[in-house]
DNA sequence: ATCCAAGGGACTGTGATTCA
DNA sequence: TGAATCACAGTCCCTTGGAT
């Protein structure tokens, strides 16, 4: 009788009132409950999960299986192992135990067809004694998750550290194929595109499609001829059947890449879109600067003097990160162990680079509760919520031991304020159980990927928010992808029309220049709420008033169907 | 002055798809 | 067949600003 009213939603409703908050564990749940009575336990060798009978909110779920699952493990391994090294070569105590735990994970039993078993490695907190180690897992949110997966196979184009439990039985869905067809045409069209497109651009295209092309297999697989999207065979179709698998790029391959001095190969979700290409970036760039001049909002968030910061990831490139360096980051002069000890050990409210620049007074938690409070309202509100919070709570430690309503208070005026102080006081006490202080600034010396994971952990803390504490916080190379650049980004055909806002992302960050990136961003945000043309909210658009995007959207696209045989069939 | 649709970012629900 | 995954639409809740 009960059975009949589970449906999947009000399963997914269970498995929220059940605690976890992984989708995972949900699943989990409804896959139980759909497998057997209600109320007994159910044991099986791969799951070890089990519903009490009275559905009190106690699940168990194996935590390393959810590490398993949504991690990208052999990232984090590469990224805190480098972390680890440079703390040992910097003179300083790791606080970080790498430990393989292979042996805690039996692989997953081939169910389905999606998941390759994947290493697993656990990292575990060195603990005081007495104290049971932590466990540091990940979030399983649908957001994040997705995040993840839109990833291409990033780390499969370099030999990782050959990590536990390998399962080579079958490739990874991810895994396409490569076919090459109509590089004339392809070449045709950039340089129609791009008249200034210079030889040496050219060069470095030809030698990437010959790298790709060796390395690669054709596939006639009907899933293959899936990946390819559609939408970027629309919008550049003469490059549309170039898929560049950058799992079959060879060390040998890559190698001859660096040896010409040539990017590694493209590792975004549309491999086959090559716009927007760098001249492309630099015209868009020159064309809305001279419409809105100067954005002195922004300045104060451009990397003005070398400070700790760039000077941490200094130690980190030279320790061979991968991590792109910072703007200035070349100017900046080494730090020694004793910066970063400095950074380390200060409590968050002491963390000053003294520079004298107003924005490194900002801790980056200060950055991140800032940007979380600016998600779903005005800069303004958030500048006034941000302002009251600190008016009220000068530290962290205060906001952490507050009520919470006086939070919620505190920040009212910049809206959605019960969600916003519930995820504050969450990232804040997780904080405090994981580290004993509140200080995020150990981030400075971590790579973008390692404090995207890191960040991202946290409720309430999507892509965007990330990237913008990276961007304008963190001062990396990073080009955070809101409604305005989104919409913008769609309309001037640098992403395809099916794109979605993360996909957007992940394309763009690949095919802009970093040099680029932070005055596209502001550029196209302010233009997305200036432009009567481009804004969202379209009323009334003054007939006196131009939009430069508009002349320079008809140009491109002009371009672009005259070389494009699809359009000209009709055939879109 | 009032109404109301749009905007904002993170997250969730659900049907479709894939494939061993 | 069923577990896993994907993609898309919708929800949340408040502010803003155009229309009446």
């Amino acid at each position: 009788m009960l059975a009949l009213l589970l449906t999947p939603s009000v399963i997914g409703r269970v498995g929220r009132i059940l605690q976890p908050r992984s989708f995972h564990a949900r699943g989990q749940v409804a896959n139980l409950i759909h497998s057997g009575p209600l109320g007994v336990e159910q044991k099986s060798s791969n799951e070890d999960v089990f519903v009490p009978c009275c559905f009190r909110p106690t699940i168990r779920v194996r935590k390393v299986r959810l590490v398993h699952r949504f991690h990208p493990v052999e990232k984090m391994v590469k990224s805190r192992a480098l972390q680890a090294e440079v703390k040992r070569e910097s003179g300083m105590k790791s606080d970080l135990q790498l430990e393989s735990t292979s042996a805690l994970l039996q692989p997953r039993k081939p169910r389905g067809n999606k998941v390759k078993p994947e290493p697993v490695i656990l990292f575990v907190k060195r603990e005081p004694e007495g104290q049971s180690p932590h466990v540091e897992t990940r979030p399983q949110t649908r957001s994040f998750r997705n995040r993840v997966k839109t990833e291409p196979a990033e780390f499969s184009v370099k030999q990782e550290a050959q990590v536990v439990q390998e399962s080579e039985t079958r490739p990874s869905r991810r895994k396409t194929s490569v076919k090459v067809e109509r590089k004339s045409e392809a070449e045709e069209l950039a340089h129609l595109v791009k008249n200034e497109f210079t030889g040496r651009e050219k060069l470095r295209r030809r030698k990437l499609d010959q790298v790709t092309e060796r390395g690669c297999s054709e596939s006639n697989s009907k899933k293959s001829k899936k990946a390819v999207d559609l939408d970027a065979s629309v919008t550049d179709v003469a490059t549309a059947l170039v898929l560049v698998d950058a799992t079959n790029v060879t060390p040998a391959s890559e190698a001859s890449l660096v040896s010409l001095n040539l990017s590694l190969p493209y590792r975004g979700p549309y491999p086959s879109h090559t716009s927007p290409h760098p001249e492309e970036c630099e015209a868009v760039r020159d064309l809305l600067a001279n419409l809105h001049g100067e954005l002195p909002e922004y300045e104060r968030h451009r990397i003005s003097c070398p400070t700790i910061e760039t000077s941490c990831l200094q130690i980190q490139e030279a320790a061979g990160s991968d991590s792109r360096p910072s703007v200035g980051a070349a100017e900046a002069p080494a730090p020694n162990a004793a910066d970063l000890v400095a950074v380390e050990r200060t409590p968050e409210e002491a963390v000053v680079v003294p520079t004298g620049h107003p924005r490194e007074r900002r801790t980056v938690i200060d950055s991140l509760v800032g940007t979380l409070l600016s998600q779903n309202t005005t800069d303004n509100n958030s500048r006034k919520a941000f302002a009251s919070l600190k008016r009220k709570f000068p530290s962290w430690h205060e906001v952490l031991e507050a009520d919470p309503k006086d939070v919620q208070e505190s920040i009212r005026c910049g809206g959605l304020a019960e969600i916003k102080a519930g995820r504050i006081l969450n990232i804040l006490k997780t904080l405090f159980e994981e580290r004993g202080k509140l200080c995020m600034e150990y981030l400075r010396t971590m790579s973008n990927e390692e404090i995207k994971n890191e960040l991202s952990r946290f409720k309430g803390v999507g892509p965007k928010t990330v990237a913008c504490v990276l961007m304008f916080h963190l001062q990396r190379n990073e080009f955070p992808v809101d409604t305005h650049v989104f919409r913008i980004s769609k309309a001037l055909g640098w992403v395809p029309a099916s794109a979605d806002r993360e996909k957007t992302y992940l394309h763009l960050n690949e095919r802009i220049p970093d040099h680029l990136k932070f005055d596209l961003h502001c550029l196209f945000v302010t233009h997305g709420k200036k432009c009567p043309h481009c804004a969202k909210r379209q009323t009334k658009k003054p007939k006196d008033v131009e939009c430069p995007l508009a002349n320079w959207r008809s140009k491109v696209s002009k371009l672009r169907f005259r070389s494009s045989p699809l359009l000209t069939n009709g055939s879109e």
